[in-house]
DNA sequence: TACATTTGCTTAACGGTGTTAAATTATTTA
DNA sequence: TAAATAATTTAACACCGTTAAGCAAATGTA
């Protein structure tokens, strides 16, 4: 009976498709355009069919935050081992987070709210979890007070994710300002906060 | 003819009783939950007629937006107002943004993005651009380079905005983060870019 | 006063959405 | 081959934004 695993497989197939069906619609159209006959479309089914894979729509979304987490996480973690000093990491880890919210807009339109799922629901994954904590890590190490205050580490990652987040925002959303400020912005701001993360 | 008069009063009566309605559905259910049905109700009729007032649901939403920042601006203006160094002004002015965002959450979001109206059509809002111009005229002032390079000031301000706007938005997504803590994080901030403003 | 016109408003409809239940077709099992 | 099961579709529900047609009351005109 080796056709129950091609059959697992095939139906694993459909369920990337719905996802990939999901992702391409939404780098084309946007994620307010994203219709569950649309990608039942785009796979070759009609939409009731979907409701085999995921519950609903939002739990597409959901399983596809996961992914930009994913996607993300492995980004972070290469931008801070390609550097020694926490000081670079710090720095690098950040660039990457940029250049990751703008290389998969769609991703960090879901990710972070710009469209967005419960809140409550989010918070609960731990391909996020496992993205905070590799910058808490680094943070730890910046901090140069023995004792490295647990509260402190938090409002510091804050601090930088703060800039970072709403200097996206506001890109994402009011597009058209100028590239190459934004780096300058970015880069200054990470540099501060750096500088003067013992205070 | 008085009568003109009073129907124009009466028709003015419903254009803001729809507006109101509108933005009393989003307190209590959120913008996602708002429909023209559920307007109509509010104000005891069907949903075509609002269609006399409002181009469309995205008019209802530009108007309220116009709104929002109508009352950002007074509270922006007050908190300048209330100083007389333009570093205490610039502190209490990006407070008083702070402060506006939780007190009108509604507002804020459909103001920046976290739902969001064509950002084309928004930029164009002078409500909006005189919200910016004083953040300018502030920032402006704090430089102390007798030739206050324009591309400073807006690198600037929108370091200020990004931090603040980001925090936010964290906030306002991921809630259930720590208040006092936040303040923190905002007014540390703060201090820190005023302090190295001439950078 | 009687008729015509305009105004205010509603009902009905179109095409779209997410989602569910029933019906149908295809596949596997006995 | 017949029965049972799985896969897929059709039809439907309740909602959405929006528009067109219809109706009824108020207004203007003779």
């Amino acid at each position: 009976m080796g056709s129950k695993e091609r059959i697992q497989r095939l139906k694993e197939e459909t369920r990337n498709n719905i996802l990939d069906a999901a992702l391409q619609i939404a780098q084309e159209e946007g994620w307010q355009a994203l219709s569950m006959r649309k990608i039942a479309d785009a796979i070759e089914y009609t939409a009731p069919i979907i409701y085999e894979y995921f519950a609903n729509k939002e739990g597409i979304l959901l399983e596809l935050t996961s992914r930009g987490y994913i996607l993300l996480g492995a980004k972070v973690e290469a931008a801070r081992n390609a550097h020694e000093h926490p000081a670079d990491q710090m720095e690098a880890m950040w660039i990457a987070y940029w250049d990751f919210a703008f290389e998969h807009k769609e991703f960090y339109q879901i990710m972070y709210g710009v469209e967005m799922i419960c809140c409550e629901v989010k918070k609960a994954l731990p391909e996020a979890e496992r993205v905070s904590r590799m910058y808490d890590d680094v943070i730890r190490q910046l901090i140069t007070k023995v004792e490295p205050d647990e509260d402190l580490i938090c409002r510091k990652y804050y601090t930088f994710w703060s800039i970072v987040h709403g200097l996206i925002s506001i890109n994402l959303v009011q597009k058209g300002t100028n590239e190459e400020m934004n780096q300058h912005i970015l880069r200054d701001a990470l540099k501060g906060i750096i500088r003067f993360i013992n205070d």
